[in-house]
DNA sequence: GTCTATAACCGGATAGAC
DNA sequence: GTCTATCCGGTTATAGAC
């Protein structure tokens, strides 16, 4: 009897959140991250303001949960990488899906860009506390690399957490790059994906001598 | 007459500058960026917050100007290009030399890696109102490739511009990594220095195709 | 113990008198 | 060019409702 008040109840705190969530993403796409007041977010979502602070501890962290929320939709994703095992293509897939995914709300998400910059922010995508969101991201990538032609010579082991670094930086560079179309995120992306999978493709070879031996180490060094 | 007056003048406004940006400073490293408040930082000035937001337009300004000041202490550098041409050793000397200089002051300069990253802020490096600072940065890098061994084989152009980015992105580890020493930057900073030579060295062989004449394409593309 | 609402705090920034 | 007074909005404290 209990329990089931409570779940009731749950349910109905769960709805208070999504209202105040879709009021702030509205008003975020509508007049920007800080042109938008938390004030202004609770009164249309019809809750006092207190309660919008209930819900959400910073104003930031609305724009971290659609980032999680977006992350989290990666059905075609995998549906692709069973059609497709040139990494080339499944690289290129992965991050031209995320900038459709995000295009709508490309005005407010500099927000999270600011914050992989800031020494212990919880909303980097660096720190503790969004470790399980970076994990499966990189799952993400791990799957592409599994079975992906060409297959890496060396560096397997690192190139998931790689080429997750890779997409955040093409994000970044598109999330900066002011224009209406993605023309230079598109030849960025498109000449970078060539580059990298060449790189993975020749990596064996003497000619690179101990490059890769180096860069695997280097990151085992670098992530503690 | 006048004009002594008005120079005079100037002079005392540039004191007041002058010891407010001290106070800041001062304050910034005692507290960190966001603890120290504008009304502490004009207080211990001995002036009332208005001066304060007279002299700079904001308090991340501060930051900027420290950040200016700092790059303008190049004599080293130009004395030491011209004992060492190898192009690997200009590269990390500049580098540590820039680490060396903002190393008190550690504390608060993710505030400038944070303005990188918001569109369209003047503090950004790579907006319109930081263009004087960056072409400055980038001269140094001109002249640290001029007659370097080895001589790039392609690439030449862009050289200068890449190598700052670099800097830019290693400057961000080093302010990013918490670590009290900077035994990971170290790390990063000497591998990826020998691939950036190894790679101007040999970019001129077959094996390498295309790739430097793509990568010249793809930054004058992009730089606008 | 879960949730909502009101009032207050704090600090960056601005207006405008002198 | 300097000051005082004020605004504004993110955030917090807290009282109480369910």
């Amino acid at each position: 009897m209990k329990e089931k008040r409570a779940k009731k109840t749950q349910a109905r705190s769960q709805e208070t959140r999504e209202t105040i969530y879709e009021a702030a993403l509205v008003l975020f796409q509508k007049k920007g991250f800080e042109d938008a007041t938390m004030r202004e977010i609770a009164a249309s979502a019809g809750v006092a303001l207190g309660s919008a602070y209930y819900y959400f501890r910073t104003k930031e962290e609305v724009v971290l949960e659609f980032y999680k929320r977006t992350l989290e939709k990666d059905d075609q994703i995998k549906a692709y990488f069973k059609e497709e095992t040139g990494l080339k293509e499944r690289i290129t897939y992965v991050i031209r899906l995320r900038i459709k995914q995000f295009a709508p709300f490309k005005k407010f998400l500099w927000v999270l860009a600011k914050n992989a910059v800031v020494p212990g922010s919880p909303l980097s995508p660096f720190s503790e506390e969004s470790a399980e969101i970076r994990d499966k991201a990189i799952a993400i990538f791990e799957e592409a690399v599994a079975d992906c032609k060409p297959a890496p010579a060396q560096l397997a082991k690192e190139l998931p957490f790689l080429l997750w670094l890779y997409q955040l930086g093409i994000l970044l560079f598109w999330v900066l790059d002011q224009g209406k179309t993605m023309r230079k995120t598109d030849i960025l992306l498109n000449t970078t994906s060539e580059m990298i999978v060449w790189l993975v493709k020749s990596s064996g070879l003497p000619i690179f001598g101990g490059i890769s031996k180096r860069i695997s180490t280097l990151i085992q060094e670098l992530r503690d």
